[in-house]
DNA sequence: CAACGTTGTTTCAACGTTGTAAACAGCTGC
DNA sequence: GCAGCTGTTTACAACGTTGAAACAACGTTG
């Protein structure tokens, strides 16, 4: 193995608790011991052994994230922010994969008892509520962006029903009236199709519109190129289309302008999650962008404040906010094909000023 | 503290020692133990302490990734792979973010030190061969996509040069003469961008064309369509645009879109990386696309086989395959703004038929 | 000057695990 | 009956760390 506190006290001439307490910057050190033990410590380049100080502490500093797919943009964007924020804590993270899987998310909410973890943050798809509630483990446990209220563990999401109705208004409010849902579901049962269909109902009902809707197995990009090809050969198609994510939106998009047909012109299309490629698709995508950053902060902090017993009380249920953001498939750019200085896109934002509500 | 093996043993009858051989799967216990060992073991649902057990074997079963961001497609489709292949290993993934920065890439090749990781796969940017060569840590470490030859420790890339040549081979085959690089950079000490520039200097120079070469900051979209608009802006634009990779590739294409020409007609764009934003993108993007999968399986292995100690021999340098995919942004559609069948998309690849070599 | 508090340092034990070596039981073969 | 097996089980120590308690040396106080 390494070097451990043994061979730097021997080094110092000190014991090891001693090398132990000036690493851990205690107060009560003399001047000249202190010296001679960093003198030590920097010679033979000590790091701390943290199998062993986790053991003693049982802690490990590693807390898990716990997603469908890591390389779908809307989490991999959010785990960025996770990962920055669990630095702070001085947590690192693990990303585990569950492809939505039922199977792999017991797994995951399993594994957290082999002690490799402090605290789990979880993006539930197909667990059900029953069987997060009657889960023994008392592992940390912080649930991301689903639909369980008063559920077993606290949770972090933005108001997805508000969410949807928003930009289901916004669609209704640029005069279609054949809006489609597109992104619905059978089997999710934590997942947050079922709320993002609901404000989609609220804002059609509240206008007296038909409602269509149309389910997807996943929430890809080839999904969505599939189910709007599906809408394009219908008897009436839509005239604009909320999908339930970004990536469908994407692939919705494709799908309408491969027919021939024009985004926003024939068929205005909006989605729900602000990833980048939102930014810079041709037209860019109307979508709603939900606080990444703060989701992530208020998932750690709750993670916080359960490891560090500051909270025993019943789960709590936080709100993140989120921004509709007002681009190009709903709503064209005022001089189309106009040239573009140099420098317009620099700021990393689209090429058109965003509108923000809410 | 949970349940330990002192709490089975006591309830089995047995020593410690016996329910650790049960727990690993020694051979020699008796039938009649190791039932009743293991009916406690279920009893008291016990789970292994790994803490406990790394500090013992001096493992902790973790190894880390470290990549400069997260959120881009490239590294987490990328991810992705690893993650599954360390599975196989039965290791858990940490992801470390550096950002390109070459201080937070020394930290992460500091941080692997402190006995938190058996392992790391490191994708440098910032960091100089001469550091790398330097460094004193035995931890094993295995190099991603980088350009260090004969350095200090194992790598996996594709053969950068190549697949750069081969693209821009390809725009010249098109019949274009202006053919520009888009993505040289200044301070890469260890990124690909010095080979894919040399790859596309190969090929210019092969049919005495002249370059241009326009550099940039980072590797985003932004980039891409800043970059772009630059070059479009000039007194000579190119008929062609080979993007050192795809998130520039579509920043570029966005902004030439916006300015009024067209992708393939006035602008081929290539790109490089595959990611999966350039199969759904109008028009889709002809790009360079890594084996991926082989990538995150080597790099796992070679990491493998420096942890079990069967190779202590120099490092060694990998190759992973790539295929170059012909797409819509070099090559047109046959049939523009046909109508699309419903289940065209449904395989995941692109609207048209992948055109592969290599 | 004895009792007491403070500061600096050490000793001890323990966290949960597993490798080593040894103990023990039941054999076989002489 | 004994040596030498094999198979099964155990005691012990150690991995590196830190909390609790003990201790020594000091200065302060009554």
């Amino acid at each position: 193995m390494g070097v451990s506190l043994r061979d730097v006290a021997h080094l110092a001439g000190v014991s090891v608790k001693t090398v132990s307490n000036v690493v851990n910057g205690y107060a009560h050190v003399s001047p000249l011991t202190r010296a001679k033990v960093e003198q030590a410590l920097s010679e033979l380049d000590y790091r701390p052994n943290l199998s062993a100080r986790n053991l003693r502490q049982g802690r490990t500093g590693v807390i898990a994230l716990a997603l469908p797919e890591i390389d779908k943009p809307y989490f991999s964007e959010l785990s960025r922010f996770v990962i920055a924020a669990a630095a702070e804590q001085r947590w690192i993270v693990v990303i585990e994969q569950t492809d939505g899987d039922l199977r792999r998310e017991r797994q995951v909410l399993d594994g957290v008892r082999d002690h490799r973890i402090d605290g789990l943050i979880l993006s539930p798809v197909a667990i059900g509520e029953e069987e997060l509630a009657a889960r023994t483990d008392d592992t940390a446990l912080v649930l991301l962006g689903e639909r369980i209220h008063d559920g077993p563990a606290d949770h972090v999401a933005i108001d997805n029903v508000r969410a949807a109705r928003d930009v289901t208004e916004h669609l209704i409010g640029l005069g279609r009236t054949r809006v489609a849902a597109l992104g619905a579901q059978d089997n999710a049962a934590s997942g947050t199709a079922p709320l993002r269909l609901a404000g989609y109902r609220e804002a059609m009902a509240a206008h007296r519109l038909a409602e269509t809707v149309v389910k997807v197995e996943r929430y890809g990009r080839a999904e969505g190129a599939a189910a709007m090809s599906a809408l394009l050969a219908s008897a009436d198609p839509p005239d604009a289309v909320f999908c339930f994510n970004d990536l469908l939106a994407l692939g919705a998009m494709r799908a309408i302008l491969s027919s021939g047909a024009g985004v926003p012109e024939d068929i205005a299309v909006a989605g729900l999650d602000d990833i980048e490629d939102g930014r810079f698709s041709t037209p860019t995508l109307t979508t709603v962008a939900p606080d990444k950053a703060q989701l992530a902060r208020i998932a750690v902090d709750l993670l916080k404040q359960r490891l560090d017993g500051s909270v025993h009380r019943p789960a709590r249920e936080m709100r993140a906010d989120y921004r509709l953001l007002i681009r190009e498939s709903t709503v064209p750019p005022l001089r189309r094909a106009a040239s573009l200085p140099g420098d317009r896109w620099t700021g990393g934002i689209g090429p058109r000023p965003d509108v923000s509500s809410r």
